[in-house]
RNA sequence: GCGGGAGUUGCCAAGCCUGGCCAAAGGCGCAGGGCUUAGGACCCUGUCUUUUAGGAGUUCGUGGGUUCAAAUCCCACCUUCCGCACCA
């Protein structure tokens, strides 16, 4: 059993001592790694860690190809949530106290404190840096900090002035999910249950009657060609309400949507739906007259209470007026001749349907009443259709002939140009209430910030960018360029929380999806703060500029900032030397936001020399294949974990679970097979140690070639980020040669075998050491290294170890023996005696001679037998024409680069080779070998099996 | 709806980009053996069907196509997962 712990804690202790992990300017090429920075609202879990383990793991193989790598870290305190946290400490509440001290297991005095929000961050900074210092990460800690650090907001505010001198950010109203009582947007942590605050814009068309507007809402404002009549629902009270200086009816619920909506409501009156009944009201645009109905199915709560009715392409409105002529709501006799008069007014064609869409469909869907539940579905199969598919007919005026999809907007806007229209944004999952109880309601906002996203040579740049940068895994790429397509205006400020107050209207705080975008770019103050050689006062945009864009002239930027000319010279070659970021590190879920306005900001504040170079993307973490939730329960703290399995382990585990982008799948079953495997790891280390040289033999000469290999695999698969196959090469791919290599040399009784394997050790372990960094430092060492694996070179591939004369030697001997083996497996016969001829010299000239032509791409049979019976030495062919086929069948079922091999080999004295079997039967079967060639004429050969032998493939026989 | 994925041998999961080392890695499970006082851990062997000669047959969501050759390329379809904004 190893101690995991105390292994990784002394090397931690020697990687700080040695400050290797800090990161200055100096000769090398540099690499600058980083991580989106944590939010500090909860300790780190087994999944966070793995965005950051990827990333350190791509720091340390940068160092060990030479590379002067600068890994940093900051926190970002800015947002709500914790605010929102702090606010339910106050509270007293019940379930997130309980959450602190049993599942993230704060310390009582703690939890008294969080009644403050920073004192929430701070707590929980600190436990997740130690966490990361535990799993072992290669971080530049003098350069950490935090966004609400006065130098940091500093650089905010410098940050929005700049993209406000381009234009980039504007202001505009903006419906966003409100909660009335907190006076406060809501977002889905901010609601009871998590609900996202989610709505939809409904068109509202005034009708008219009398002095009055009574107001329909509607998604298919396309549909007013096809009014026939409105709904209204009878035993609703409806309100008389003074809306902009217009007496609308609505109901009470929509009285209240719209004081929301940025309008001036004064309740006036009230009248009951049934007043309404039979009343007439004048279709706008169409200047008709059409009646008022009652239905059952109109629900107060949605949009304004009144529906217009559009019977030929509204299932809801069809069943209804089917419902309302059997005057089962004893209607008085002149509503009721309306109503059978009205006839269905067909205003969109749609193939597959014919004159009245709804009245098919409500057939179809065998519906008998306007309270039916079916009616949802129908009205939703019909209505996709028809937006997708449909056209609208003749009589829809100017719209004619277009297609919904194309013209729903045009529609829109053409009513409300007219004033006949409004608009109501409605939540989509009502009701929501914020966790301070109150039900939430959509809010349209005035005077919002926003980062105009949809600029369109912004757009064009960030296209471009995108196309340049490398982007691993490459699959992905192509969200990115819709995702800057899609990406519209994005607000950029909000009236609460932590962070950066907006540098020109100090009510806005800079939000924290916009404050964290080019923060890579800190790092570099953030090690002049920390030392308190930069401090916040005296510092204006000229010394941002100057460091970062190299605008304005030293001297005056020193003087003006009270900052040493040389200091600041310093800190701009700093920037200059570790800008651009070549690799930014993420988990997927930040594709469609953060990743993206990280590039549109780069590209907007800086010149193109430092537009990031590279980005890399990684899925989430499943536990046991759920996803990981406090309600499940199933959320293991990353420091717990390390505690019980040690960081290598656990590093080792999330990261041999999945390629990049997919969920990674961790459990503990995986954990201890790891830990397994690296016990054993090391139990080699300590036993195989490098002697003096000794001869190689052939299967060392292949083992060492088959590690170059190794090494030329796992090296291609770390430059692509494919860690889990680099991994799986490290760990595991290297095994089954070892074992052959074992078997092998003790089947020959050697005892010189120490020095290859310490070979072989030595790389493997200097190729785990990204993954596993502190029991690699332990095998290293105890190889009888001196110094730190860590700052060991990367293995590169020894062209000159490659021996393919050795490997094919093997590779025949091998083969060979799992032939033997299946033979023995398929007849069930104990081995008295094992003969084996090797094939005849035409068949070796025959081989390569279509070994060329398969390489060269001929392999039909036919032409491949006519050329070799053409020439005398391969005429033989002509008796047996089977062994061209077989042979081409040997040939192709193997990789290309061994084709090549032994076309560029040639002839191999296979006998001589497999005389070496002898001491593998013997050991494995206790049984000699006789080795003859096919043309032996004293060979033994009772069966006829010789002639059967080919090039790479000798017959057998055993008795 | 828009956009992006996924479907592989009992399960999880690689392979697909770059067609031929593919009956298809690895892990788990299962079976047998070793080790052990026993259990666990560990090690070995096996794990589509068939076969007393290293072979043959049928497989990679479904159906077509391209090719000497398809899990891999193309087309269509079915099933399924994820993201869609003021939220870190």
């Amino acid at each position: 059993m190893i101690d995991f712990s105390s292994i990784e804690s002394k090397w931690r202790k020697r990687w700080q001592d040695e400050k290797y992990f800090e990161a200055d300017p100096n000769e090398k090429k540099k690499f600058f790694v980083t991580v989106a920075y944590p939010y500090p609202n909860s300790p780190q879990h087994i999944g966070h860690g793995r965005t950051y383990t990827l990333a350190d793991v791509h720091a340390r193989f940068m160092r060990m190809c030479g590379y002067n790598v600068l890994f940093p870290m900051g926190f970002h305190y800015t947002g709500t949530p914790i605010l929102g946290m702090a606010r339910r400490v106050q509270e007293n509440d019940k379930e997130l106290i309980d959450a602190f001290r049993t599942i993230y297991k704060v310390p009582e005095q703690n939890i008294k404190e969080f009644v403050e929000p920073v004192k929430i961050a701070s707590y929980f900074h600190q436990e997740i840096k130690t966490g990361m210092i535990e799993m072992g990460y290669s971080i530049d800690w003098r350069r950490e900090f935090t966004t609400i650090d006065p130098v940091y907001n500093k650089f905010i505010e410098w940050q929005f002035r700049k993209l406000k001198s381009k234009n980039l950010v504007i202001q505009g109203s903006h419906p966003v999910g409100w909660c009335p009582k907190d006076q406060n947007p809501v977002s889905q942590h901010d609601t009871i249950g998590d609900v996202e605050p989610s709505f939809t814009e409904y068109v509202l068309i005034k009708f008219r009657y009398n002095k009055y507007i009574i107001p329909t809402a509607t998604l298919r404002p396309e549909t007013i060609f096809g009014v026939t009549n409105l709904w209204v629902n009878p035993v609703t009270l409806y309100k008389i309400v003074d809306v902009n200086g217009e007496n609308w009816i609505v109901s009470a619920e929509c009285a209240r949507k719209l004081e929301f909506m940025d309008k001036k409501i004064n309740i006036i009156d009230e009248i009951s739906g049934s007043a309404l009944v039979g009343k007439t009201v004048r279709v706008p645009e169409r200047n008709d007259q059409i009646t008022i109905l009652p239905a059952s199915f109109v629900k107060s709560g949605n949009g304004t209470g009144v529906v217009m009715s559009v019977p030929a392409h509204a299932p809801f409105d069809y069943q209804a007026l089917e419902d309302i002529k059997k005057n089962t709501m004893n209607l008085e006799q002149d509503v009721l001749n309306v109503v059978m008069a009205i006839k269905p007014i067909s205003i969109i064609q749609t193939e597959g349907y014919g004159e009245i869409p709804a009245k098919e469909i409500t057939e179809k869907f065998k519906i008998d009443s306007q309270n039916s539940p079916r009616l949802e579905e129908a009205t939703k199969e019909l209505y996709s259709k028809e937006f997708y598919e449909g056209r609208l007919k003749n009589n829809t005026g100017q719209f004619a002939g277009k297609k919904i999809t194309d013209v729903k907007e045009d529609v829109k806007n053409w009513i409300l140009q007219q004033n006949n229209a409004d608009v109501l944004f409605e939540l989509n999952d009502n009701p929501i209430r914020c966790r301070c109880g109150a039900e939430c309601v959509v809010k349209i906002l005035n005077d919002q910030w926003f980062l105009d996203y949809s600029n369109k040579n912004w757009k064009e740049d960030a296209h471009s960018c995108i196309n340049e940068m490398k982007i691993l895994p490459e699959d992905i790429r192509n969200e990115f360029n819709h995702v800057v397509d899609w990406l519209r205006e994005r607000a950029c400020a909000r009236q609460h929380g932590l962070g950066t107050k907006l540098p020109w209207d100090k009510d806005w705080i800079v939000e924290s999806l916009s404050d964290s975008v080019i923060y890579m770019a800190y790092y570099i103050l953030a090690k002049y703060v920390n030392k308190k050689q930069i401090t916040p006062d005296n510092l204006g945009d000229e010394f941002f500029d100057y460091i970062f864009l190299g605008d304005g002239d030293s001297k005056k930027v020193a003087s003006s900032c009270k900052i040493a000319e040389t200091l600041l010279g310093n800190i701009k070659n700093e920037f200059t030397y570790f800008y651009p970021v070549n690799a930014r590190h993420s988990g997927r879920d930040l594709v469609p936001n953060h990743l993206t306005f990280f590039v549109f900001n780069h590209i907007a504040i800086f010149p193109k020399k430092y537009w990031p170079e590279a980005i890399v993307v990684n899925g989430s973490v499943l536990m046991d294949g759920k996803k990981m939730s406090k309600s499940m329960g199933n959320i293991i703290p990353l420091r717990d974990a390390i505690q019980i399995y040690g960081a290598d382990p656990i590093r080792l585990a999330i990261l041999i679970s999945a390629e990049l982008l997919q969920d990674a799948d961790f459990n503990l079953e995986a954990v201890k097979g790891i830990k397994n495997k690296l016990e054993n790891m090391l139990e080699d280390c300590s036993i195989y140690k490098l002697n003096e040289k000794s001869n190689l033999h052939q299967e060392d000469k292949w083992l060492l070639s088959r590690l170059q290999q190794l090494v030329l695999e796992t090296t291609s698969a770390m430059e692509k980020m494919r860690l889990r196959e680099a991994l799986h090469y490290v760990l595991y791919q290297f095994d089954s040669d070892m074992q052959w290599y074992l078997k092998r040399t003790n089947a020959k009784n050697r005892t010189d075998v120490s020095s290859t394997i310490h070979n072989v050790l030595s790389t493997r372990v200097a190729m785990l050491s990204p993954f596993a960094p502190h029991i690699a430092e332990e095998m290293w060492e105890k190889l009888g290294n001196i110094d730190l694996v860590s700052k060991s070179l990367w293995p590169s591939v020894d062209n000159d170890a490659i021996d393919s004369i050795a490997l094919q030697r093997e590779n025949l001997l091998k083969s060979t023996m799992d032939d033997i083996r299946n033979i023995l497996k398929v007849t069930k016969i104990i081995p008295k005696k094992i003969i084996i001829y090797t094939s005849d010299a035409w068949k070796n000239k025959a081989y390569q001679k279509i070994l060329i032509n398969v390489i060269k791409g001929e392999m039909n049979i036919g032409v491949l037998i006519k050329s070799l019976i053409s020439d005398k030495e391969t005429e033989h062919v002509k008796k047996n024409p089977d062994f061209v086929k077989k042979t081409v069948n040997d040939i192709l079922s193997e990789p290309i680069e061994s084709r090549e091999i032994k076309a560029k080999t040639g002839f191999i004295d296979e006998k001589e080779i497999l005389l070496e079997l002898d001491s593998l039967t013997q050991k494995d079967f206790d049984v000699n070998v006789q080795v003859f060639s096919e043309s032996d004429p004293q060979k033994y050969d009772p069966k006829n099996k010789a002639r059967t032998a080919r090039p790479y493939k000798p017959a057998i026989l055993i008795e």
